[in-house]
DNA sequence: TATTATGATTTCTG
DNA sequence: CAGAAATCATAATA
């Protein structure tokens, strides 16, 4: 309060000669005897000018005085019009706030995760849909998708919350200052621009516990997602009928068990896995094949049995010639693998 | 509960 | 970049 007269000494100056002073303190009086009013602001004026110079008393009741003056509302209105003008026009010009990219990339995600945006049905049918996306097969893993669903609920909860509370707080906080502006705008000059932008500084300054709450949402949902979707953690053995297949592959190309591209695909097809879980497969195979190759006899045996009987009773005899692998002495696979022009042929 | 099997990932190589 | 080899982490089993 006490830099009343200071401001307005600052200002005074430059006011006096403000082109419409003139006619803003004549709207305030319906135009009549001009020559006296002009007096009575002349007289204002000087009150103003020299109010530092008088003893605190005098000064507060001269403050009051002024306060009451009938012309008190114009000379605001022209106070606040010189300052839009001046500071707030020069600072209100690099203000322009863009929207914070990190912001808005949190927010993405957010709604991606279905933790924001619409309530429960679009928001875990979002999560289902990114889940799926990841994971690749969505066929028996509902069970952990639950326990998921349920975890991401409860965190969407806490986000709900937590923004509610956050909401709360900065509108409380934003009406307490409008209240305390207005409460002042009767004692100094203050606009409603100026209000205003003290609320979108206010919602800056508060923008950054929202950023930081949107944050921490990530970081949860991050851990929550590798958690139970992390395919590594939540390994299933692929179904006896996938091995099947993959092991009749194997076992009936021992010689070169390296599945073209398009024999993967097929594969993945037949399997319901996909072409990497395949190669994955084939990968893992080969190496603890060549490690341990004893350890494999028998299946080998089996797997060799199988589509030797298969071959046989398709073709009515003679089977063995176009199978690349010879069973019963198994351990073909090295040798060749490391000679895959196979030219000894 | 310790051990083995197995799918996935990482690191390295040609 | 495909594949080998080592390694990880979990599922299945003894």
């Amino acid at each position: 309060m006490d830099e009343q007269p200071r401001l307005m000494h600052s200002h005074g100056v430059g006011m006096a000669g403000h082109p419409g002073l003139a006619q803003h303190m004549q709207d305030g009086t319906a135009g009549t005897d001009g020559e006296g009013r002009k007096q009575d602001i002349g007289d204002i004026l000087q009150q103003i000018m020299t109010i530092t110079d008088q003893s605190l008393d005098e000064a507060q009741a001269r403050k009051h005085a002024l306060n009451c003056h009938r012309m008190k509302p114009a000379l605001f209105n022209v106070l606040c019009e010189i300052k839009e003008k001046t500071v707030l026009s020069i600072r209100g010009a690099q203000e322009e706030e863009p929207p914070d990219p990190q912001l808005m990339r949190l927010d993405n995600m957010l709604l991606a995760e279905g933790v924001a945006g619409p309530e429960k049905g679009g928001g875990s049918a979002a999560a289902a849909a990114a889940a799926a996306a990841t994971g690749g097969i969505g066929a028996d893993n509902s069970a952990e998708h639950s326990d998921y669903r349920a975890k991401l609920s409860q965190i969407r909860q806490i986000y709900h919350t937590e923004l509610e509370k956050y909401e709360q707080a900065c509108n409380e906080f934003t009406t307490h200052v409008m209240n305390l502006l207005r409460e002042q705008s009767r004692t100094r000059p203050i606009s409603p621009k100026e209000i205003e932008r003290m609320v979108s500084i206010i919602h800056r300054k508060f923008s950054s516990i929202q950023m930081q709450l949107k944050q921490s949402t990530c970081e949860a949902v991050m851990i929550l997602r590798s958690r139970f979707l992390d395919a590594r953690r939540k390994r299933r053995n692929f179904n006896k009928q996938a091995t099947e297949i993959l092991n009749e592959y194997f076992y009936s190309h021992l010689s070169n068990p390296y599945p073209s591209e398009e024999a993967k695909e097929e594969l993945a097809k037949k399997c319901g896995i996909t072409v990497s879980q395949v190669s994955n497969w084939f990968g893992n195979k080969r190496i603890r094949y060549k490690k341990n190759i004893s350890k494999f006899q028998e299946e080998a045996n089996m797997y060799a049995a199988r589509t030797a009987v298969n071959a046989t009773s398709v073709s009515a005899h003679g089977s063995q010639a176009n199978s690349p692998s010879t069973p019963n002495s198994a351990g073909g696979y090295p040798s060749p693998c490391y000679q895959p022009d196979r030219r000894i042929q």
